[in-house]
DNA sequence: AACATCATGTTGACAGTGTCAACCAGGTAC
DNA sequence: GTACCTGGTTGACACTGTCAACATGATGTT
């Protein structure tokens, strides 16, 4: 493998971020952990955003395979409306600095062609085929994703940990789309 | 005014949040723009995060009123629904900077009574009253409210600059919410 | 009136951090 | 055999959050 090092320098980052949190992946420590010196990171990235970016590639990458398996499971299609919502939501809080990390680095902004891969997958897994596509199914799309986003950093935030109602609630309300205000 | 000199600390922070984002927020940059020396709000503030945290109340509190003001302003409540979203996002992307902070600082861990207050703004601005009391309205607001932070933040990461879609079309689908997939 | 206390402010210092410049080894190309 | 690029290192720099020590004026107590 060429870029061996550099799949090894995100292997430390991630590790870094899961169990310090963001303010623990530092360049030194990221070099450190993988066995080298401080400043090598820069030998293959550009900046430390780079690097971030790189992990938020990452990130996103099993963030959209572990939905879009969860989602395949569900029989009806409501069944697999709720799987999508509740499985975004439970990988966001259980990996809660990776994904804080996705949307507080920058790297949104940059064009990721990975990002459109993930967006893909799932729309397959919700069954959003045929007479769905077109530019309303992608707005349809994009409004799904939204809101589970909401959800999910609202949870990961901790809105719901004392609260009289959690998420799943929340998720029944979205589901079940009766009447609004 | 007993604590003139703490909001004047808050106001640099604000204004410098604004003009340079998260970054340009250094403790040294807030009280020297405040007219003080680098360490002055120590003398305000526990900590960097505190002062970070007191920065987003004032944003949030800007934020509400103005979404509040907005949704009033609706006739039907389709209409209300409609402009609780635009407006939302209007703001958001609008304040880039500062709605990033809210979301950003830890402080949404923590229990500051100004959210409650501004969702309760927000929720008697959409005309929940009444019959729409009890848990399983609280549940709809914050179905409404993370949907509407999922929208803004894709909004705010620039997802629907170069896209054949905007949000304006997502928020048309989350308005006519017809059948899902 | 004299004194102690406290809030508010200052400067000095310290450990970390991202980043750059300079240098070095080894493999590749001509 | 020589030039050059890739991946790597150490040294140094400016900047940051934070703390300790110190000043100073107002406040309150006796």
């Amino acid at each position: 493998m060429v870029d061996d090092t550099r799949t090894r320098l995100v292997d430390s980052a991630l590790r870094l971020l899961r169990e310090g949190g963001l303010d623990a992946v530092t360049l030194r420590a990221v070099g450190d952990l993988a066995g080298l010196s401080r400043t090598a990171p820069y030998r293959h990235f550009d900046d430390k955003t780079a690097l971030l970016a790189a992990l938020a590639v990452r990130v996103i990458t099993d963030l959209s395979a572990h939905v879009a398996a969860a989602t395949l499971e569900g029989t009806s299609p409501r069944d697999r409306l709720r799987a999508f919502y509740l499985s975004y939501v439970e990988y966001a809080t259980t990996h809660r600095e990776e994904y804080r990390l996705v949307f507080a680095a920058e790297f949104l902004a940059g064009h990721h062609p990975e990002l459109e891969t993930a967006i893909d997958q799932v729309t397959s897994a919700l069954g959003m085929r045929g007479p769905w596509d077109g530019p309303a199914s992608k707005a349809r799309v994009m409004a799904l994703l939204s809101t589970a986003h909401g959800l999910a950093e609202f949870a990961v935030a901790g809105q719901f940990t004392h609260k009289e109602i959690g998420y799943a609630d929340i998720v029944d309300v979205l589901v079940t789309r009766e009447g609004e205000p």
